[in-house]
DNA sequence: TGGTTATAATAGCCTTGCTTATTATAAGCT
DNA sequence: AGCTTATAATAAGCAAGGCTATTATAACCA
């Protein structure tokens, strides 16, 4: 049994960054009325607009539950709108409102700053070696047996 | 502006790999009906029972309503009691259960082989490169100016 | 001593995750 | 055609974050 290091315990350091990133950035971005997980899912309509639900949860790695209830408040804002599919109708495809543009011009400008910020001090090499190590984790996790995913 | 570069964009893959480490522990640790935020918990007042909410708090780097509520959960369950102190009538002390110290062995051996897993394929240099460059970024987001913290 | 300020805990509200279950509709098969 | 299976969206419930406000009690100071 190894001598537990709590203090690099890697799991929660990165969790804690994981968590200090996302309260930043809300933070910066609260006077836009959006937050970090919102402004996620604009990104990505904002590069395929009229998705399903189902697709966008998809790409975006979330549940369907998870991103019904970012849409409704989305919605409710006015920063999109869902529109049912005349061709199949259980389907409804999510459209973005004219506001949208405009703000993120700022977000992306928030999400910049902040990522400059939280690599400050870190060389190319380092950042590389980061997403690199990152991406070896996340596959990983994808891979592990079934019992542990639940999905597919 | 970048051309930003969605595939190897550091924070969300930081929060995915975060999210996963999380989803996977709770899943596996759901038999003995914690999650890892309590395990964690536990952890910690493991090493130093008797614990001050407030102090317990800082130590886990979380707001005090949030531990609050945490402890009600393992309160409720049984892992700890509250108990008042009789100098400071403002403050409750936390001690553990002797449920605690049975469960603590099972949910070890979760973490270590969780551990194991996601890190399978990285080696020595790459793993101590990563909890650096982790720290390094939480010194970073904890040294932001202080209008972006709230704290302190 | 008495009034002000600081601190501990908690209640209440919001967001975002996951799960499970339900409803409506399509698709596929016999 | 009709039955079964699959899929899209959503409701409902739980957990864990944050933030703000409230209450009780200490601590401080004049």
């Amino acid at each position: 049994m190894e001598p537990e290091n709590l203090d690099r315990n890697f799991g929660f350091i990165l969790n804690d960054v994981s968590r200090l990133m996302r309260t930043t950035f809300d933070r910066r971005a609260k006077s836009i009325g959006l937050t970090r997980s919102q402004w996620w899912v604009l990104v990505h309509l904002y590069r395929r607009d009229g998705l399903v639900q189902a697709e966008l949860a998809e790409i975006l790695e979330i549940e369907r539950p998870t991103l019904g209830r970012l849409l409704d408040r989305l919605e409710n804002k006015g920063w999109l709108r869902r529109q049912a599919d005349p061709k199949d109708r259980r389907v409804k495809r999510v459209y973005l409102t004219d506001e949208v543009k405009p703000a993120m011009k700022s977000l992306r400008r928030i999400a910049g700053d902040l990522r400059q910020q939280v690599l400050e001090g870190l060389n190319k090499d380092e950042r590389e070696q980061l997403v690199d190590t990152l991406i070896h984790m996340k596959t990983n996790l994808l891979n592990l047996p079934v019992d542990d995913k639940r999905k597919s």
